[in-house]
RNA sequence: UGGAGUGUAGCUCAGUGGGAGAGCAUCCCCUUCACACGGGGAGGGUCGUAGGUUCAAUCCCUAUCACUCCAACCA
């Protein structure tokens, strides 16, 4: 079904404001694309159709749009428009993350403004209470949710707003509930005392992603470690009689309030004698053991390491191993407990400086050093997470992790750029389980209530109305205060927002999804995760190619960040040049495999593209209006593309090559989609609508315009239909001006409704408008304009200029060329005639000298100008010389080629053939330059 | 320490086994009836360095340097 409006929507060239102002259309359109429902999915495909879904990587909540999330959902845009022109039944499902730290740090920061507490300090969450906290914090979150779906709305982004879903709401938080009792029931969910990286700022466990490790300027602290025997009192000799002692280097001094063991490794000959004997804790004068163990590195420092395994990951291990006391020195509160005796209550940078000095004191520090150390900072304050042993909520990732690993290893997930999969691999296979408890108010509390009759933990996906253990009243009963790490509710994402844990038809039509789109810094955080939960519960990968973006940087290729003052935001670039050239610059950039720096420069750039584009449509319309003035009529139901194709041999050259170039760009549009690689699709739609279409059609149509009749006719239709073609091309790149632009267009085709370019077939490539011999016409119509514009532009001289050119063909069908284009090609180099110089059959010897000469050989003619009035001598020889210069190198080029006999032999014939013919073209070229320019300097003289 | 990526015109980036391209910036000419958010012309690069394969290398291989990113248990 089909159907021609041209009438209602129809307008002139006059309703179209004088350049592009995206302004005044934007909001209007995305309104309109949302009344119309153009966004929407069907729950089932139609017969045939097959399902293109994906599902947005959910911002948080409270968050604010940057130039990172401009270019995945740019990306993504790009994707489902692309898809749902090409009659997909597509899904794009929006949605926002609840961020437990992110947002929580936020209402806190509020209430904090807000008053001050009992104490006199400003008010914290534990003055509110949780549920207070937390409905402040919901309202925080309804106040803020707009912001971010808002401006992805400003993008353009076609998202099935009908479907948005948040983390935390009623049925994605029954989906983590669910998710949670599962695991549990499978123990691969457990609750127990590990070692963990905790921020005592935030007062939360953080999983092993959330700290970054960060490079200090520190130093090495070499301590000394007495030895005795067993008796914790006699000292140890070494075989020369001195007293034995450990010299151990550390960076963390302060660690050693919670030592409980030296080490050295077994085969280490220097320290055999140390084996089995006690180490004397300097400070706290303790005894520990000298154990051994082949973690220890013979040759890096002393070879001796002290062990404190609550505060270290690997002494963790190896206290484990060895069976040794935890002693936690470090708290929760960021101050030393009472275990490191004198040392209580100080923060952990005091008790540093303390313990140092005490050191010293005691003549223990032998050596101080500078060394670099790493530490983990949270990712959320940057303040320093140490690693402390307490009770949290873990997920035995091992069980999760292998089969997410067989699904990238056998391909059924691919990453691209593949290199991705390596890193993937790297950290899957050297996993660790996930601390998933946080100490947070934000988030789902863990469905985990613990009874105060039996002690009995029980895991339900309801609250229990009584104990199940032991029968106790539900007022026994206390949930876990924890919630879950905003990742775990993430992880289930691809399902949880179609509606599992039940079986909906969404989710039969829409899972796995067909694409993933992200940045690679959240591959571990999110796109692993989401490959294990979904393989575990829909038995199924989530989705089966992941497409990973480059990272938006500065001009100057610096990360952006607030700090540094260098933000582009995406905001202030739409509001000031529009959507569609920040997604067009983005897109031309977005190759993969590099950073992207950006610059405002481009984006204007790409907006002077979609000005080209509007006053080309403009254009066409003054065009049109004139006809429809002059009475020309456009047929009922009018198709363009069967007219062209049915009238193609009597078209003319500049419309047959037009349509011909058309088919090349719809190939590589479409290819570059299917290849994802965006920046191709746009570079084609780019050169073909500015420098093809614009630059040489438009400019060819004018003459046929200007003569009317037929010729005007056959380029109306074709104009427009080349038109509204490039408009579909690009709409998935540049929505809104393409768009507008469409719905301008007086007989544009509709076939499928409601009347918008977004749901038109997107175009195909038709072999029937292939067409070589107009190519090659309007190929040598350009070499003549280009050969006369270079002459006008060497020698300075205005357009305004006009001046008459001899020509002399060296054929008849190049003369025949000359004189059929000679008004094509008087128009676009302003020459007032072509002259044809008869006779003369003697080669580049003729011509009087005073005129510039111009060889050519495609088509093969030569142009003479006379100098007369025009150009000074000078001038010309000085652009002489310069051809024959380049001529010569030329000629040398080919010559060195065609010299080396090898070359002969060996390369392809048509090759040599090719040089051969080009190296006679070139000499010939030279001998009438130079003869011309002999002719100019007797002129001289 | 491992892994990956990048190195092409002043800047930002495309690109290909057969003589290097675009946009911006620079210089010159133009308000010519779609567009000065424009048109025309010009200058500017031994395609990081050194080897190798090939008739032919900016492209393939090897080494090397520089920058960037990722993952790391050397205290």
């Amino acid at each position: 079904m089909s159907e021609i409006d041209r009438s209602g929507t129809a307008v002139g060239a006059n309703s179209l404001s004088k350049s592009y102002e995206p302004q005044q259309f934007e909001t209007r359109i995305y309104q309109s694309w949302l009344d119309q429902g153009c966004f929407e999915a069907k729950d089932q495909n139609a017969p045939g159709q097959n399902a293109f879904s994906m599902v947005i990587p959910p911002p948080n909540v409270t968050g604010v749009l940057h130039m990172g999330h401009a270019l995945t959902n740019t990306i993504q845009d790009i994707l489902v428009r692309w898809h749902r022109m090409m009659g997909d039944n597509t899904l794009w499902l929006p949605g926002t993350d609840h961020a437990g730290i992110a947002t929580q740090a936020q209402v806190e920061k509020q209430i904090a403004k807000e008053g001050k507490g009992p104490t006199g300090k400003p008010l914290t969450r534990h003055d509110l209470g949780r549920e207070a906290f937390l409905a402040r914090t919901w309202k925080w979150k309804e106040e803020h949710a707009n912001t971010i779906t808002g401006q992805l709305k400003r993008l353009g982004s076609s998202l099935d707003w009908k479907r948005e879903r948040f983390t935390m709401d009623e049925g994605l938080s029954q989906a983590v509930r669910e998710v949670f009792v599962r695991l549990y029931e499978e123990d691969l969910i457990y609750r127990g005392e590990r070692i963990i990286n905790w921020c005592p700022r935030c007062q939360t466990a953080l999983s092993d992603l959330e700290t970054i490790p960060t490079e200090r300027k520190g130093h090495f602290w070499h301590i000394v470690y007495k030895i005795v025997e067993a008796d914790g009192v006699t000292p140890v000799k070494n075989a020369d009689g001195t007293p034995a002692e450990l010299v151990i280097a550390t960076t963390r001094p302060e660690t050693l309030l919670g030592d409980t063991a030296v080490a050295v490794n077994p085969d280490d000959e220097r320290y055999r004698h140390l084996h089995g004997k006690q180490a004397v804790l300097p400070l706290l004068g303790r005894l520990i053991p000298v154990i051994t163990d082949s973690y220890v590195d013979k040759e890096f420092g002393s070879g001796g390491l002290k062990v404190t395994p609550a505060h270290d990951f690997n002494d963790y291990e190896i206290g484990k191993r060895h069976n040794l006391p935890f002693i936690s020195v470090m708290g929760k509160d960021g101050r030393i407990t009472p275990a490191g005796g004198s040392y209580a209550g100080l923060k952990f940078a005091e008790a540093r400086e303390r313990v140092i000095q005490d050191l010293k004191e005691a003549q223990l520090l032998v050596k101080t050093e500078d060394h670099a150390l790493k530490i983990g900072l949270c990712q959320r304050c940057e303040n320093i997470a140490e690693p402390i042993v307490s009770k949290q909520w873990f997920v035995k990732i091992g069980p999760l992790a292998k089969p997410a690993i067989e699904a990238v290893e056998s391909g059924k997930i691919q990453f691209s750029p593949k290199s991705w999969e390596k890193t993937y691999f790297e950290w899957m296979y050297n996993i660790r389980d996930w601390c998933i408890s946080r100490q947070l108010w934000w988030g789902h509390q863990i469905p985990a209530w613990y009874c105060g009759h039996c002690q009995e933990v029980t895991v339900a996906r309801e609250a229990p109305t009584k104990c199940p253990k032991c029968g106790a009243a539900a007022s026994e009963l206390k949930q876990d205060e924890d919630v879950l790490d905003t990742w775990f509710s993430s992880a289930l994402w691809p399902f949880s927002t179609l509606g599992w844990p039940e079986k909906t038809r969404a989710l039969e039509t829409f899972y796995p999804t067909s694409i993933l789109e992200t940045g690679f810094d959240i591959i571990f955080f999110w796109v692993a995760r989401m490959i294990m939960m979904g393989i575990h519960f829909m038995g199924d990968v989530p989705f089966h190619k992941v497409y990973l973006h480059a990272m938006v940087r500065d001009e100057k290729g610096d990360k952006m960040s607030k700090s540094k003052g260098n933000v582009i935001d995406p905001l202030v670039v739409i509001d000031q040049h529009g959507a569609d050239p920040l997604r067009f610059t983005l897109t031309s950039m977005a190759g993969q495999g590099r950073d992207i720096k950006l610059s405002v420069d481009r984006v204007e750039n790409f907006r002077g593209f979609c000005n080209k584009i509007w006053n080309a449509t403009k254009f066409f319309h003054l065009q049109f209006d004139a006809l429809k003035d002059k009475g020309v009529g456009i047929p009922a139901d009018f198709d363009a593309e069967k007219w062209l194709l049915g009238n193609l041999p009597t078209l003319l050259p500049q419309n047959r090559w037009i349509l011909s170039r058309l088919q090349v760009a719809i190939a590589r549009v479409q290819k570059g989609f299917e290849d994802f690689e965006l920046n191709e699709s746009a570079q084609a739609l780019y050169e073909f609508s500015w420098h093809e279409f614009c630059d040489w059609y438009i400019e060819l149509s004018k003459l046929p315009f200007r003569e009317g009749g037929d010729a005007a006719q056959q380029s109306i239709y074709t104009l427009h239909y080349v038109l509204e073609t490039v408009m579909k091309l690009m709409h998935p790149i540049m929505p809104f001006v393409t768009e507008e632009l469409w719905q301008s267009l007086p007989f544009k085709r509709v076939v499928q409704k409601p009347a918008t370019i977004m749901l038109q077939p997107f175009p195909k490539a038709n072999a029937a408008f292939t067409d070589s011999e107009s190519e090659q016409t309007i190929a040598a119509l350009k070499s003549v304009i280009e050969a006369l514009r270079n002459f006008r532009g060497e020698n300075n001289l205005s357009p305004k200029v006009e001046f008459p050119v001899r020509y002399r063909a060296g054929s008849v069908g190049a003369d025949t060329f000359i004189r059929l284009h000679s008004a094509d090609l008087q128009a676009l180099s302003r020459v007032s005639k072509f002259e044809r110089i008869e006779g003369d059959h003697g080669g580049g010897s003729g011509g009087s000298s005073g005129e510039a000469i111009i060889p050519l050989t495609n088509p093969p003619v030569e142009l003479r100008i006379s100098l007369a009035g025009l150009v000074n001598v000078e001038e010309e020889s000085k652009r002489l010389v310069k051809e024959i210069e380049k001529v010569s190198e030329d000629i040398a080029f080919v010559q060195r080629k065609l010299s080396q006999e090898t070359f002969i032999a060996k390369a392809p014939k048509e090759l040599v053939e090719k040089e051969r013919k080009r190296e006679g073209e070139f000499v010939a070229k030279r001998q009438e330059l130079q003869a011309a320019l002999e002719r100019l300097k007797a002129l001289v003289k």
